[in-house]
DNA sequence: TATTGTTATACTCTATAACTATA
DNA sequence: TATAGTTATAGAGTATAACAATA
């Protein structure tokens, strides 16, 4: 199989595929770009507000987020590093594995995790809100399809 | 209007934007993991594999770029500098402004991005291939409508 | 005066390699 | 031996400020 070439036989199944794939990529891109600005806005990288959201509802071990995050555990340790001096997270001996380092949000840290919670939602609704009520439902489900079923 | 309560009087409304918003965020996460592990496996950033795919077909000025990609010059002039040194792109004086700098692709820096549209549209094919041919158009159609409307 | 681009500087993000401590 | 985490190191990405050249 080639990577230069189409896969398919009919041209328009491949028109398609395409359109989708520009449409997906671009509103990643519109979507990073909004959630990075607020991060910014509050002088966090969006790495540093992707910890705080994944930590919003539970305490994980620093391995944990390595694997959330898709990140070596020695740039968890510099992020974490960075997010406690700040005060936003709190370390913390894992009592079921001596070699384990629990890490949870303090009260600073889960107060800033929902304002940005509820920031990046009221950003994103100029675009969401473009969609009608059976069209934003339709798109929902359609992603969560594409998502789970990949 | 208060950023930390719900904005509409309908709790229904509000959950299924919540519900939109959450599955944006994460076909944004995903999808833009996949890319920057194409670009990984290029050794490019993600920031530069957008650079190729920006300038695939046509040529701009630093500033254009930075207007792009949402960077300050300074930035791009690093990003440049780094792709020039790798042979990628060129930059050449701006015929029409004295002190604009246009850039763009060196064959193998063309080749490169094209190599890389074609891997990412495979890579992202085990997700897109989820739907149906009739479901995959009306989620373009949706997202389309939901960036073009904003 | 304003704009375009570069450079110097400083900080964050990131991975690799080497290390310690625990399992 | 294998795993969890830290530290040292190096390079990329990023913005701010100061600058030179051009408009």
């Amino acid at each position: 199989m080639s990577f230069t070439h189409s896969v398919t036989a009919d041209p328009e199944v491949d028109q398609e595929a395409t359109a989708l794939i520009d449409a997906l990529v671009r509103t990643s891109f519109v979507t990073t770009a909004i959630i990075s600005k607020i991060a910014a806005d509050h002088d966090l990288s969006l790495t540093q507000l992707r910890v705080l959201a994944i930590l919003e509802d539970r305490r994980v071990k620093m391995t944990d987020l390595a694997d959330y995050l898709g990140l070596d555990k020695s740039t968890i340790s510099g992020l974490i590093d960075r997010a406690q001096k700040r005060g936003l997270v709190e370390r913390a001996p894992n009592p079921l594995d001596g070699r384990g380092v629990d890490v949870f949000l303090t009260k600073t840290g889960a107060d800033l995790a929902q304002v940005g919670r509820v920031v990046i939602a009221s950003a994103l609704s100029p675009m969401t809100g473009v969609l009608h009520r059976a069209e934003s439902e339709r798109l929902t489900t359609l992603l969560e399809r594409m998502l789970d079923g990949r």
